[in-house]
DNA sequence: AGTGCCGATGTCACCTTGCGACATCACCGT
DNA sequence: ACGGTGATGTCGCAAGGTGACATCGGCACT
């Protein structure tokens, strides 16, 4: 057998391993090196070694192969917010710095080629948009599983989300440098600041 | 000269007139009667009675042609944030009330078809979700431009964002009987609630 | 060992999107 | 009357995306 498969990944001994993995790769690489657009599918698999058919087995579309991470941000956001009990909003910012810290710390490098990417690319933007909506989807619906009315569920979670937008953005700034998990708490309070009654009493 | 058209149209006479509104008329109606996948743009040009390319030329994409209307919420919503002197949050939703009064009012039937639609496709979700997007640059900057921080104008548009999208979900919803100038407020007040200082206190 | 199924991949053909390039034709000013 | 301009049609094509079928190694069952 190959030297680095556990036995779970014998049967693949015809094939190099971790396709999926290689494309990833292969699509960041080529999205950085002349950008999306002019990336062809065709590209992607053939840098991977691999026929552009079997990139759209693994791949919905070509924007896919950019935001496989996603589902984890979603998966460690909702238990983060089903395992607590505080309240709804306080409850997403602490998910939101959990993420933080559990996925994005010491990806400061990563992520800034990653946005650039994506800020190169109205589709790739609109993609992220989407990503970021399927995931308020799920912490509104973790929210709701722990009583919470629809519409305090889905206002404590787009608030949480429009917190960690603008911490994200300063984080990745070129000239930040403070923790992510700073800046969501930071920014939190300017909501709280913001949103509090009119009149400012 | 043809009867409905001021002077300036004249030069159209070779052509049935309002080619653009046409094809979106086409696109609606297609997209309602057979989904939006299975509308294809030689479809929606065919019954337009144009080409294809003409399609093209109007509509950066297939997608356009139901969006044609966010550029006039953009521009009242920059006007109204713009021309008043309220504290940045009340002044956002101040300007969607105002949008909800001069643009959605009145247009509640047509806009529930038009989000049955929306719905049935991840590709006008995607779009809709930039629409949004753009909206918030241009909020921001309206805002930025009143001598008004990054970060707090970015905070009060996407809070004055989420106010909307919440509001306008409740007003599309089938059993809606309120005005969405009213939702709107009634939202605007349950966001501070949740956003108020932790603790309750 | 033999047999046959299964799952990952490759191959081929095809449709649609979206765009560049060029042709066409009515209208307009001179 | 003439050439310019602008909206449109026609043609061709690269790339995205998909269905159908072929291939081939591993696996289970006999």
């Amino acid at each position: 057998m190959s030297q680095c498969d556990v036995g779970y990944h014998r049967r693949m001994a015809r094939w190099q391993p971790d396709a999926r993995g290689r494309l990833e790769a292969a699509a960041f690489e080529l999205f950085r090196e002349r950008g999306f657009e002019q990336t062809t599918v065709a590209d992607i698999a053939g840098r991977a070694g691999l026929d552009k058919r079997t990139f759209y087995r693994l791949f919905g579309d070509k924007r896919e192969a950019l935001f496989s991470g996603s589902g984890r941000v979603e998966e460690v956001l909702v238990r983060a917010v089903t395992e607590t009990d505080a309240a709804p909003f306080e409850a997403v910012i602490a998910a939101f710095r959990r993420v933080a810290a559990e996925i994005f710390a010491d990806r400061l490098e990563l992520v800034r080629v990653r946005q650039s990417i994506i800020e190169s690319s109205p589709e790739l933007q609109e993609r992220e948009l989407r990503k970021t909506g399927s995931l308020v989807v799920a912490v509104t619906a973790a929210l709701r599983a722990k009583g919470l009315g629809e519409t305090t569920a889905t206002l404590a979670t787009e608030s949480g989300v429009t917190v960690f937008r603008v911490a994200y953005a300063r984080w990745v700034a070129p000239d930040s440098d403070a923790s992510l998990a700073d800046l969501i708490a930071e920014v939190a309070t300017e909501l709280r600041a913001i949103t509090s009654a009119p009149g400012g009493r």
